[in-house]
RNA sequence: GGCAAGGUAGCUCAGCCGGUUAGAGCGCAGCACUCAUAAUGCUGAGGUCGGGAGUUCAAGUCUCCCCCUUGCUACCA
C-alpha cells in the first residue's frame, strides 16, 4: 500500500431551482465511488458539495412561491440533501453558495484579482425592465422571433427556426418578468481579464489536467481569443454584494466554484481542520473536480484562471462526464423521459442504479444511455443471478459443516485468478474506467459460478466421507465472494454492509484477497431482490406525473392560443398598411452555404422578386415550384449574408420540419391583392 | 454550413501503435443441473464491423468521399 494521499474531490453543485434529476445522479454516483474507492484503499479523501443557490432565476423563483430566496433555497437545499443520502452518495459536508464562509472566500478572491490587475470595470448597456427595476437577461426577453415570426421566443435564439439574434432585434420584446417592454440602460460592470491568462491557460489544459478531447475542445476556445468575463450584475440580485461597489453583485458563476472552498472550510472549520492544506499555492493534497461537459468552460478556464491570480493552488485533475440520455433519447421534458432523482427513489433500489451507472461509465465524455429493459437485465443478471449467487448457493453447506470457513483453499489456481486481478481492479476504478472493473469482477464470478458447478458440493453433500471436500469448496465459494463483493462496496455500500454482516468481518480492500479462515460466518440472507419490470413502469409513470404537474404550474393552458396570446387590438388602418399578394414561386433554389434558407424567386405577375425564406427544414426547393403563396410585398428589403430578401413569404408553424406555407385556393393569380 | 464525438451480433458495449477463423455480457435456441432469490453450467444460431473508393502482402483498425446520430457553433429580414 502507497503512502495515503490527501484528496479533495467534488461534484458540481446542484442549482436551488429544482428539483435533482437522473442527470444530475449520474454524476454524483461517479463522484461518490471514486471517493468511497478511494477511502478503501486506505486514502484520506474528503468529498465536498453544496447548493449553488445565487442568481436572477432564484430570486424570481422565491417570489413566484411567495418565499424569501433564503426560506426558497433552504427548502430546495433540504430536498437535495435527501436525495444525496436516499441515493448512498456520501458527501462528507453538503453546504450552500449563499454562506458565510463563501461570502469570505469570495470577496478575498475578488480583492486579490483587482490587487493583481485582473478586474476591469466598463460600462455596458443592456436591456431593463422598467416595471421590475431589473436589468434582463436574453433568456427573461421574449419576443416574436425577427426571421420566422413565431411569437413568445428567448431574447437570443428562436426554439422554431433556430435563428440566433440579440433582444434587440425581437419583434414586440416584452420582460418575460413583468410584460413590460424594456429599455436600453447603462450600467457599469465589473470584468475579469481573462485573455491575461490564454498562455497559463493552453499549458494547463493540456498538463494531464483534462481528458484530451476536452482539451482540444478548449483549445477552439483559445484560440479564437478568449474574451473578458463579466462578473457583476445590478441590484436586486440574490447573491453577495461586491466589496466597495453598492448595488453590485458577484455573477452566481463567480461565487458557484468558490463554494467548493467554502463547504471545505466549513467543514474543516467544524472538525479541527486547515482548509488551505488542499488549496494554498504548494498543497500537496490533491483536487479533484467532478462536472459534466456543459461547464467545462467554468472549470477549465475561469476557475484555474482566478486560482492562479488569487494565489492559489488549481485543480489536479477536471473529471468531465458526457449527458445521460433514457433509452437513447435526450432526457427532455417534452419527450417524458425526464426522470427526477425521487421518482426513481420512491419506487427503485438505489444501489440498482449505482451499478447500472458503473457498469457504464468511462473515463472518457461519452453520453451514457439509460436503457430501461438493459438496466433491470443487466442488473438482475449481474447482481443478482451472478455475486450474490455465489454466496447464497455455497453458504448453507458451510453452514451444515459447522459454519467455520476452513483453511484449506479447495482450488489455489483458480484463488490465484482473484489476486491477480485485483490491482487492474483497483486500476480500472482509479482512472474512472469503472465498466472495465464491473467487467473484471463480473468475469470472476462467472469463473467462480462455473468453477462451482464443476464441483458441484450438493453431489458431494450426499455421501458423508466427502464433508470435507465440500466445505473447502464452499468455504472458497463464500471467500470468493468476499472478494467480489469488497471490490463491489464502493458502488454497492449497503449489499456490502449485509454482506459484512453476513460474513462476521469487515469488509477491506488490502485484505480482500486473504481468504478468511478458521472464521464463523453467519447465517445467509437474501442480500439484495431483483428488479421487476412493474417497479420501472411505477417510475416512468411517476416521472410522467410529476412532468404534467410541473407543466400545469407554468402553463395552465396549451395550445398555441395559450403559449402566443392574440396580440393587442390594431385598426384596419393599420393592417392595410401591409401590402399582402398572391405570388407565384417561380424559382426555388437552395443557398450556398446557407444552412435553413431557401432563395425564392417570387413572380407577382409583372414583377419578380427575390426572397430569402428559413424554410428549408421543411421544404424541397422542387415541391415549391411552381406553386402559389403569399407574400408581404412591401417589406422594406433587407441585406442578408447571401444577398438582398425583398420581401417575405407567410408560414405558420412552430418551426423545423413542423413550418406550413400559406397556399390561395385556385383561382387566384399572381399578383392579386389579399385583403 | 463549420467543429467535435460516434455509427461493430436483437440489446448494451470491448476491440491498444493495421496481422492468424471479429469478441463479451444480456437476450434467443437446445441440452444439463436442480445447491441457489426460476438462480447456474455446457453447446449453438446470429455480424459483408454505416456505405463507397483507395493505401498495403494484410484494414472495424490508416486516407479520401458520402449517409446517419448526438453535442457545440455560425448564418438564417
Amino acid at each position: 500500500m502507497p503512502q495515503p494521499r490527501n484528496i479533495l474531490v467534488t461534484s458540481a453543485l446542484p442549482y436551488a431551482n429544482g428539483s435533482l434529476h437522473l442527470g444530475h445522479v449520474l454524476e454524483y454516483i461517479q463522484t461518490d465511488i471514486w471517493a468511497r474507492f478511494q477511502r478503501a484503499r486506505g486514502h484520506h479523501c474528503l468529498y465536498m458539495c453544496a447548493d449553488d443557490a445565487h442568481g436572477t432565476a432564484i430570486m424570481l423563483k422565491a417570489e413566484q412561491l411567495g418565499l424569501t430566496p433564503e426560506q426558497h433555497i433552504a427548502n430546495m437545499q433540504a430536498e437535495h440533501e435527501r436525495d444525496f443520502a436516499d441515493f448512498l452518495i456520501g458527501v462528507d459536508n453538503y453546504h450552500s453558495t449563499h454562506s458565510e464562509e463563501n461570502r469570505e472566500l469570495s470577496a478575498m478572491i475578488y480583492r486579490r484579482l483587482q490587487e493583481n490587475g485582473h478586474i476591469d470595470s466598463r460600462t455596458i448597456t443592456q436591456a431593463f425592465d422598467p416595471e421590475k427595476q431589473l436589468f434582463l437577461a436574453d433568456r427573461y426577453i421574449k419576443g416574436t422571433c425577427p426571421r420566422c415570426s413565431t411569437p413568445d421566443q428567448y431574447g437570443d435564439n428562436c426554439e422554431a427556426c433556430g435563428a440566433t439574434y440579440s433582444p434587440t432585434e425581437l419583434i414586440d420584446p416584452v420582460s418575460a418578468i413583468s410584460g413590460a417592454t424594456p429599455v436600453e440602460k447603462e450600467s457599469e460592470h465589473f470584468f475579469f481579464t481573462l485573455p491575461a491568462f490564454t498562455n497559463f491557460l493552453r499549458e494547463w489544459t493540456r498538463s494531464g489536467t483534462l481528458q484530451d478531447e476536452m482539451a482540444n475542445k478548449l483549445a477552439e476556445w483559445l484560440d479564437e481569443g478568449l474574451q473578458e468575463w463579466d462578473i457583476s450584475r445590478d441590484a436586486p440580485y440574490f447573491g453577495f454584494e461586491i466589496p466597495d461597489a453598492p448595488g453590485k453583485y458577484f455573477y452566481v458563476w463567480l461565487d458557484a466554484p468558490i463554494g467548493y472552498m467554502a463547504s471545505l472550510k466549513n467543514y474543516c472549520d467544524k472538525n479541527g481542520l486547515d482548509w488551505q492544506e488542499y488549496w494554498k499555492k504548494d498543497s500537496t493534497a490533491e483536487v479533484y473536480h467532478f462536472i459534466g461537459k456543459d461547464i467545462v468552460n467554468f472549470h477549465a478556464l475561469f476557475w484555474p484562471a482566478m486560482l492562479d491570480s488569487a494565489d492559489f493552488r488549481t485543480p489536479t485533475k477536471v473529471c468531465v462526464h458526457g449527458f445521460l440520455t433514457v433509452n437513447g433519447k435526450k432526457m427532455s421534458k417534452s419527450r417524458g423521459t425526464f426522470i427526477n432523482a425521487r421518482n426513481y427513489l420512491d419506487h427503485l433500489n438505489p444501489e440498482y442504479l449505482r451499478y447500472y451507472f458503473a457498469a457504464k461509465l468511462t473515463g472518457g465524455v461519452d453520453d451514457l444511455d439509460l436503457n430501461l429493459d438493459d438496466f433491470i437485465a443487466r442488473v438482475n443478471s449481474d447482481l443478482v443471478g451472478k455475486v450474490v449467487n455465489i454466496a447464497s448457493r455455497t453458504a448453507k453447506f458451510v453452514g451444515k459443516g459447522g459454519g467455520v470457513l476452513v483453511e484449506q483453499l479447495a482450488d489455489e489456481k483458480l484463488w490465484q485468478q482473484f489476486v491477480d486481478a485485483e490491482p487492474r481492479i483497483a486500476d480500472f476504478y482509479e482512472n474512472r474506467e469503472y465498466a472495465r472493473a464491473m467487467r473484471e469482477i463480473m468475469a470472476l464470478a462467472d469463473a467462480a459460478n462455473a468453477w462451482i458447478a464443476d464441483k458441484a458440493p450438493w453431489s458431494l453433500a450426499k455421501d458423508e466421507s466427502k464433508a470435507e471436500e465440500v466445505l473447502a469448496i464452499c468455504s472458497q465459494g463464500v471467500n470468493m465472494f468476499r472478494a467480489l463483493i469488497t471490490w463491489l462496496a464502493p458502488v454497492l455500500p449497503q449489499t456490502a454492509e449485509k454482506a459484512a454482516q453476513f460474513l462476521n468481518s469487515e469488509l477491506k480492500w488490502a485484505t480482500a484477497t486473504t481468504p478468511l479462515a478458521n472464521h464463523s460466518i453467519g447465517e445467509f440472507k437474501p442480500l439484495m431482490q431483483r428488479v421487476e419490470k412493474t417497479q420501472v413502469d411505477a417510475v416512468m409513470e411517476a416521472a410522467k406525473e410529476s412532468l404534467a404537474q410541473l407543466q400545469a404550474e407554468t402553463k395552465p393552458v396549451s395550445g398555441p392560443l395559450a403559449e402566443d396570446p392574440i396580440a393587442p387590438e390594431i385598426q384596419f388602418d393599420d393592417f392595410a398598411k401591409v401590402d399582402l399578394r398572391i405570388a407565384l414561386i417561380a424559382k426555388a433554389e437552395h443557398v450556398e452555404g446557407a444552412g435553413k434558407l431557401l432563395k425564392l424567386t417570387l413572380d407577382l405577375g409583372g414583377e419578380t422578386r427575390q426572397v430569402f425564406s428559413g424554410i428549408k427544414s421543411a421544404y424541397k426547393p422542387e415541391d415549391l415550384q411552381g406553386k402559389l403563396t403569399v407574400m408581404v410585398a412591401n417589406l422594406a428589403p433587407r441585406k442578408m449574408r447571401f444577398g438582398i430578401s425583398e420581401g417575405m413569404v407567410l408560414a405558420a408553424g412552430p418551426g423545423g420540419k413542423d413550418l406550413w406555407l400559406l397556399e390561395p385556393h385556385p383561382g387566384a393569380v399572381p399578383g392579386m391583392r389579399v385583403m
